[in-house]
Order: C-alpha cells, then sequence, then structure tokens
DNA sequence: CAATAGCAAGTAAACGATTACAATAATTAT
DNA sequence: ATAATTATTGTAATCGTTTACTTGCTATTG
C-alpha cells in the first residue's frame, strides 16, 4: 500500500500538501490539488487511520453500547444510529453487553482505549445509580435509559406516562386484577412498573407486579407462575417487547385465550404482535427517532462539551388492537352486581 | 492520561520493559515486571491503541458486514462472532450493508482502511459473482452466501437440501399446488427456490416461485398478489424469516386460515412462529454455529494464510407444526378421486 | 581463568500521518 | 517600482507505541 510520502514524490509536491488536500482543507491551489489526485488515484491510496488518529488525537468514532442485541427495540435503534453516522463518514462500534455489568463495564474500558469522541450507552440499573458523566474521558448520552435525577443527555421514552395510559385503557375497558411483568435489571422496567402501579392506585385498584429478567424464557416461566396463581389476573402488561413475548407463549402454554380468560398489552411494537390472532395492545416506541436523537445529541455535545444538560423524551403511541378489548359483560358476572 | 513514557519513569525502567510487560511477552525479570504493574495501576495506564496499531501494523480487529441487521437471522449470527471475539479480545466492527451492493463497498473499503485482521461477510449477489478472496487485502470469510462454485471460505446452511425437504414435507401431506416466495437479492433464496424446485419436478409438479426483496413488506404484497390468483396455492412456501413474516401478515390480511385455505412453511425458527395459532413449519437454522463456525475459519485463515479453501456446511432442521398439517381428507374431494 | 553463551535491560529507529512554523511566491497597495 | 500583505508550499517535529540492535551482566564451559 501507498503512504503519503510516495503520494507527495508522484505528485511532486510535499507531503503536507497531500495531507491538506486528503483532509480537505482549504489553502491549497487547485492546480496542485489536481496532481495530489489524479496520484492518488494512480496509487490508490488511501491514509492510514492508525498514524491519522495517533497524530490527530481524533478517531471520529462513536461506541454504542446496547443492553441485548437481541432485543429488536436496540436493533432497531442500532440500525438508526449507524445510519446516521454512515451518512456523516463517522464510524460505529456497537458493543453488546448482554445485560452484563461486567461485559458493560469491559467495553466502556475499550471505548477509553479506542479513544472514541463519544458513546450512547443504554446502562445497566448498577451503573445508571449515581451516574455521573464527568467520570467518564467522554461524553456520553443515555438511551432508553435514564433516572429522573440523572445530570446526563438522555433520550428516552416517557415510560412512566406510557405505562400509565396503557394501564388505564385495560381498567376502562373493564379489567380490575391486572398483573404486571416487567424487567428487573432496568430502569425502564421500574418506570414502566411506576407508571401502571400510578394507573393501579389512582382507580383504587391493587397492584401486582413480578419483576423477571427480561428474556423470552424468563418470562414465560414467571407469566405461567402469575397465571397457575388464584384468583387468576384478568389481564397482564409486560413491559418490552421480549416480556410480553414469553408472555404470549404463557398464554399458549397454559391454554389460556385472550382476552376472553385473560387480557394482554404491551411495549413494543414489533411485527408479530400483529400476527398472532387477536393482534395484542401495544405501546410504539419510536425507534427511529430515539436512535437519531442520541446520535444528534452526541454530536452536540461533542461539538459543545459544556452546554447544559439536555434530555429528549420522546412519547410511545398507544396501539390498541383485539388483545385489550373490552370485557364483555355476559362472562363478568361479578362485576356486574358491582357496578 | 499517562503514556508508556511516564510509566517507564515512574518504574524507574525503560520503554522497552514496559512494552514487553503490556505485550506479555517473555525476557523479563519478575522484578522489573512487578515494578511495571505498580506503575502501570499508579498511573491509571493503559496502552494507546492508534500507536500501537501504527507500529506494530496489526489490529486484532475483524469486521463483520452482514446484510440486514434487522433480520433476526443476522441479529443472532452477529450476536455469536461477538462472543467469540469478545472472549478472544477481539475487536469486532460491526456493519449492516441493508443489502445495498454500494454500502458493501464503502464498507469494504472501510475494512481496508481499517487494516482490519479479517472480514466475515454476507455478500450481495452482485459481489458474489466472481468472488475471489485474492481481490480483497486482507483474508475473508462468507457466511449464509455462497455459490457452489465459490473459491472462498465460507459458512453456509444446506439451502438447496433444507428447502427440498421442507417442499417434500409439504407434499407428503397432501399439498400439491404449492407457491414459492424467495429473497431475490441473496444467493440464498435462489438456492432454497432450487431445492424447492428440485422437489416439485422430483413429484412431476409445477413449480411457482416468485422472486421479491426480502422486506416484510415487499413479501406481504406478493404474497397477497399470489394469493389472489385463481387457482389459489394450496401451500406456500417462504424462503426467509421475513419473508414468512409478511407471507403470514398476508394471510391474515386476506383472511385466509391456515393451514386449512393455504398451509405455510419457512425458514427460520423465530420466536413468533410458535406464537401463531397454528405454529408454523420452519427450517431452523443454527445460528450459534453459523457465527462460530465463521470466525474460527476465519482465526484458522488469518494464522494460515495458504492453507487450504475450506467450506462448512451446516445442516437446517426441520421443525413440523401445526401450518403444515396433512390436507385433510374432507376437504379434498379431489385428492381423494386421484389417489 | 579466559572465552562464550545466555539473559535482561536499554537505546533509538521506525510506523504514517498531522500541523506549527518557516519560506517562498503571488498579489495588492502606496 | 517597492513595500506590505496574502496565499501557497515545504520542512521538520510530533503523536505513543513496538522492536531490531546494542550493551552489560552472570553463569557455564573447556
Amino acid at each position: 500500500m501507498a503512504n503519503i510520502k510516495e503520494v507527495a514524490h508522484h505528485a511532486g509536491v510535499s507531503v503536507a500538501s497531500v495531507s491538506r488536500v486528503m483532509a480537505g482543507h482549504t489553502g491549497v491551489s487547485e492546480a496542485t490539488r489536481q496532481r495530489v489526485l489524479t496520484a492518488v488515484k494512480a496509487l490508490d491510496y488511501r491514509p492510514d487511520l492508525a498514524a491519522r488518529r495517533l497524530r490527530s488525537r481524533r478517531t471520529d468514532t462513536i461506541g454504542l453500547i446496547v443492553s441485548d442485541i437481541r432485543n429488536p427495540f436496540f436493533t432497531e435503534v442500532s440500525r438508526a444510529v449507524e445510519d446516521v453516522a454512515y451518512q456523516q463518514q463517522w464510524r460505529v462500534i456497537l458493543c453488546n453487553a448482554d445485560e452484563n455489568p461486567d461485559k458493560e463495564a469491559a467495553y466502556l474500558d475499550l471505548m477509553r482505549d479506542e479513544n472514541v469522541s463519544g458513546v450512547i450507552l443504554s446502562p445497566t440499573l448498577a451503573r445508571l445509580a449515581g451516574f455521573h458523566p464527568a467520570d467518564y474521558p467522554f461524553p456520553v448520552v443515555l438511551i432508553d435509559r435514564c433516572e429522573r435525577d440523572t445530570t446526563a443527555d438522555a433520550v428516552v421514552l416517557d415510560n412512566v406516562n406510557a405505562a400509565y395510559r396503557l394501564a388505564v385503557h385495560l381498567i376502562e375497558n373493564g379489567y380490575r386484577r391486572i398483573g404486571c411483568l416487567y424487567g428487573a435489571v432496568s430502569a425502564t422496567g421500574h418506570q414502566r412498573q411506576e407508571g401502571y402501579a400510578a394507573a393501579m392506585a389512582a382507580h383504587g385498584l391493587k397492584p401486582q407486579a413480578i419483576a423477571v429478567q427480561a428474556t423470552i424464557d424468563q418470562a414465560r416461566t414467571a407469566a405461567v407462575n402469575l397465571l397457575q396463581q388464584e384468583p387468576r389476573p384478568e389481564a397482564l402488561l409486560a413491559s418490552s417487547g421480549l416480556i410480553l413475548l414469553g408472555t404470549t407463549e404463557a398464554l399458549r402454554e397454559t391454554q389460556l385465550r385472550f382476552p376472553e380468560d385473560v387480557a394482554l398489552a404491551g411495549f413494543d411494537d414489533l411485527p408479530w404482535t400483529r400476527l398472532v390472532e387477536p393482534a395484542i395492545t401495544v405501546i410504539a416506541q419510536p425507534t427511529d427517532d430515539l436512535g437519531r436523537a442520541a446520535i444528534h445529541l452526541l454530536q452536540q455535545r461533542i461539538a459543545q462539551p459544556d452546554q447544559a444538560v439536555r434530555r429528549v423524551v420522546l412519547r410511545g403511541e398507544l396501539q390498541v388492537r383485539g388483545s385489550s378489548a373490552r370485557r364483555s359483560p355476559i362472562r363478568t358476572g361479578h362485576l356486574l352486581t358491582t357496578a
């Protein structure tokens, strides 16, 4: 591979001129620019990134550390981030922490080693507690997960509110004993449980929330347990797409029909929620906007390290479908007498 | 951030010794090793990767270019690759080509710029035609997509065979007019169509295969079209998870039931295929093994650049479920007379 | 005991770019 | 025409490592 020296020699100019042309800098005459460009083409020259990064101390690279790449929510967000970055000639190092704080820590160390310009992070609960951006040698934008009192740039859903609306929707459709399965290891799960609990309290209902690991299998097991309790919940609310999937599997396993036996609602408008019969009521998250907002926030922070902390809160959209259909009065003799 | 010089000074040794300790090289006394390590800890030193890469001309980084990160198949494969790499202290640059040859080319250029040790690639059709590893400045292992006559390391499914078995399964269950929706832009789609066509031919049946873009929406549109033709197909075979999803949506849209009106079978054992009623018959791909095999193959190739070309062919497993249940004789008067 | 090997540690030259600074050429002002 | 200014270009130092080579010991051997 040709290096900058050979290009300079071939073009009959100095290495500085070549460098200036490659960087798109001003202050180089059109004549030399052309000579350099033809030499570059002739030698198929491409600057060595390691050398450039060493000398310039910039990498034009950002890190994206997601909690679980197999969760379609994060896949979508990653794609959005990658798409924007790609257009702007930035590199993205995508890391999958697998909800594991050790892996998360290792990746953050790696980001430091790589000298990235910034990081987009969906943090584990452990890291989020007492999180302070100043502890990191690079700008950090949190995504999906953030506490009320976290002082860091962040892009999140209005989790409490969205879960509240979802729960109210179930309540208004006649359901009273509503169970909630929420992700134990994420701030998001907790906030959604909080919104659910608030809605229940506002209607004088007793909440029953179960914390689970946010995997399909764990959610299914927990849901089966919950469904075998007496009295059985009339409806279930799942705080994420994976938990919703596990919960739906549990209903199949226990041969319960929704919404007749147990109504169902959850988060994440994934394609399959429209495929099952009936389709499932969900809060749709604007994954694309989340990703775009995160990278824009990060770029602004990189450009302006001292600007005020910003938080972007996006609204989830309630998609009402059959799984939460109004409770049929025929089956609810008990409710009829109390109403 | 401390650099190697400061560490050397702090430990009272030369930079060479520090470097040797950091690299885990032999030929350094236990005494100095300890002094270096304490200095490293005291100064919180971490070697600068840019400098290391520049000097050593190695990056310990591989590129993983997938066709579509939103396709769960590739998500799973990526996770497997990343997992193995992580354990071995390799970095992975994950790139999403979005089935776009230009983006794919741009990423391959990027890989060269990054001076990666090797690349795992699921190529577009255009690139696969006439693919030769020698055209690239790094070792390449193909994954998921590979032609019979491609002379490159590759890890693929036994696509033709798997599709053949899947089609035969439908035929043996009494279906005759079987349509096939396959991915137009991937070698995999073509091979699966080929296996399907072979099975049809072997049973004296006329194939009807439609090439589609491998997206949910395109597949749905094409499937709706196909389902509105007269005579309507008795069964549909989808060549990938996304196409299967779109096809299933089409059945919902046209209010057709499976398997009663149209039987259904496809590729990729995704969680949702077990959720719909009835569950869908699929070929399960060993995504984890595919990913692991790919990175192992790549590492062997990196260690032994001149070893013979290898191809790992993994077998897909047929998961028979309700969507392809034996055609009920009651509804198939025509078949009864011909049987 | 001198010669020789073997090991540990140090010195300094790369790696290939960027960029501060100096030098030169071209332009404008007086 | 000359001085002052500006626009180009070149020179060389620098980024932080790795590593070939040299040096200085200590231990081994004939």
